[in-house]
DNA sequence: ACCGATTAGGTTGCGCGCAATTAAGTTGTA
DNA sequence: TACAACTTAATTGCGCGCAACCTAATCGGT
């Protein structure tokens, strides 16, 4: 019994992470292009749909993404006319982001998208419910 | 009981995966910093140190990347001095990537990565290779 | 031998991610 | 009230990923 070599591609979780990731990335990309979104300004719109209104710092916090990759996200948005940013009445300091009729409307041609994807998804939903707790454990997101 | 919003962030597979992706990949990049390596710059370079010489089709092959990808990066990694590129003498079309010794010698380095990168993850090896049997089916690598 | 189709790789353009820096506003403290 | 420490975003620079396009080399059929 040979021990399995470490550096094999194929053994190591960060290429199966990576690959997947780019994988159903691409599935959302195909499924958003109608909707004029790239796949993190859909991460993005999810978290305004929930909750609208918030600082920036809000939605970093949230995705785990910082004002580098935030900023021209949201200036793109801006510009796509989803979005609003207003500088905070109380601090000057922060800017909240706020959804335009356009932004909030396209919420209901996106409520499909988990679906769809799910479909089109060789797993069950027992496999993909277990996929996102061990995802969720790795991230030391405690549960 | 409810039915959970099927657009809370939270709820969706792509979430977990784009945020693990991105977990995992600060603390490789951390770990390859060291080694002067980018985390799909070590990608590549586990290929070659499993079979050197390949063209950059095979590589694409196996990573799933496309030329647009891996010429700048094996420019790069030409630049840095761990490969050289070399058309083929039998087929001038396909381009040959080599490792320096200087790239051969790198493996040394990077063999006790996996572990420590696998000590650092709060999951079982057992959960490790669930997750990763998962992904695999996921990406439709049948088994 | 010729010519269209195919294949391999490179280039361009754009949108992330992230580190590092900067600028502006706010808070705490003397 | 002055002033340093802190907070919030924006900016800059670089390296992916990917689509779209381009060029050069090879192959296939006649």
């Amino acid at each position: 019994m040979m021990p399995t070599d470490p550096l094999v591609l194929e053994a190591q979780l960060c290429f199966s992470l990576y690959s997947g990731e780019r994988t159903v990335g691409a599935a959302y990309r195909e499924l958003l292009a109608p909707l004029g979104l790239t796949y993190p300004q859909y991460l993005v719109m999810l978290v305004l749909w929930e909750d609208d209104g918030q600082p920036v710092s809000a939605l970093g916090r949230r995705l785990g993404l910082d004002s580098g990759t935030l900023s021209p996200l949201l200036k793109r948005l801006e510009a796509a006319g989803r979005i609003t940013r207003r500088r905070s009445d109380g601090d000057e300091r922060v800017v909240r982001v706020h959804l335009t009729d356009d932004g909030a409307a396209l919420r209901a041609d996106a409520v499909s998208i988990p679906g769809h994807l799910a479909s089109r998804m060789p797993l069950t939903a027992a496999e993909t419910g277990e996929l996102r707790r061990l995802l969720g454990k790795m991230c030391g997101h405690d549960a």
